[in-house]
DNA sequence: GCGGCTTGTTGACACACTGCCAACAAGCCG
DNA sequence: CGGCTTGTTGGCAGTGTGTCAACAAGCCGC
């Protein structure tokens, strides 16, 4: 891609800054973290690797920078939600979250899965901030408060369910989206009216 | 820690290998992947590095060893489950899977969320392997059988499920095991009634 | 247009970790 | 006790990471 072997060019800092980003998001969507180099992400950006640890600090500082980017999901349709019943409410969800996950596709389920480093504090961290705005677009789409502590980790156990199912469907191919479709909006019934009133 | 500093002492090749993989289960289960060297698992097993590689051959194919130990799982009381009404199945699965998943706690979670690796093929391929048992025991002991794709794959969906719905229990505090167990009897009761019909 | 300054950018160095392999020696057999 | 099998060791080469001093692109005053 366009190596530009021309002189040293100089860019304004964002620029630069955001030009490795795109080239890691790429690279680490497609392999893991650990097969990829800050050496291949400077090569892919036609850049010296000193210069990617100058604007990133850390390798997995850059990777929190590249997840960060991946899970950030557009609200769109959702937040402006007829208030129509319950039912056609839970089809509404279940129909973004599987508009969002299949658009981004491996990278989304790629970052998700932390795409090879679960179990790091500080990527675990940031993957539980993207699982808390997505369950709480979840919850005030059903019309529950955010606030209780249980009903949000209720929320966050189905964005796990949500993004397992995803993963049945885009990566194994054993479901298909409509079986997908069916499973989340039953489930989400099944919480809101048996499982949440408890909490 | 016994660190034995002792004479080198020959051990019987199974006994050695054992030795060497248990360590390597206690660090890897304490902290991530990339945060344990093999260096770390020779000196906790009192061993030279190499012998290591002369084992277990790469650190990941140590590493693969290792989250087999860990998410090997007894089928326990579950295979030889009363042929009571559907409720009281599904109330002694949810009761099976926590048992489990709190025995192992923090080992399990790690495992099951490849504690620094998803993403590698090889790891991925372990893990779902282990799914792929729960997922069986799940089908089985709801009376449904284990042949069909579609099945089998809501079957590992649940599974996710319920491993999220764990880590909310275990690792954040937001949820008591009582919630749990009501959300994974009601969900599953939903999925063998209204979703599981249409596979 | 030229010299100087700011600062984006580079190349190289030191360090850590992994995989590999020849050499060593512990324990058993004759 | 002497030789052999083989579990075990230490060191080497290769790769990846973080850091840093040095270089130069582009803008300013003159």
């Amino acid at each position: 891609m366009s190596v530009d072997v021309g002189q040293r060019r100089r860019l304004e800092p964002d620029a630069r800054r955001e030009q490795i980003l795109l080239v890691a998001v790429r690279l680490f969507g497609e392999r893991g973290y650990a097969d990829v180099s800050t050496g291949d992400v400077a090569r892919g950006a036609g850049v010296a690797r000193g210069l990617v640890n100058h604007y990133f600090g850390t390798k997995k500082e850059l990777y929190l920078d590249v997840i960060r980017v991946m899970l950030t999901v557009p609200d769109s349709a959702l937040t402006l939600l007829p208030p129509a019943d319950l039912t056609t409410r839970a089809d509404a969800i279940a129909t973004w979250f599987l508009d969002v996950v299949s658009r981004h596709s491996t990278s989304w389920l790629g970052a998700i899965t932390a795409g090879g480093m679960a179990g790091d504090d500080d990527v675990d961290r940031v993957i539980s901030e993207a699982v808390d705005i997505a369950a709480d677009r979840v919850l005030t789409a059903v019309g529950l408060p955010v606030r209780s502590r249980a009903l949000h980790a209720m929320a966050r156990s189905y964005v796990g369910l949500a993004t397992s199912t995803a993963r049945e469907w885009l990566q194994r191919g054993d479901l298909t989206r409509a079986q997908v479709h069916k499973l989340l909006t039953a489930t989400l019934l099944t919480m809101v009216d048996q499982v949440f009133p408890d909490a």
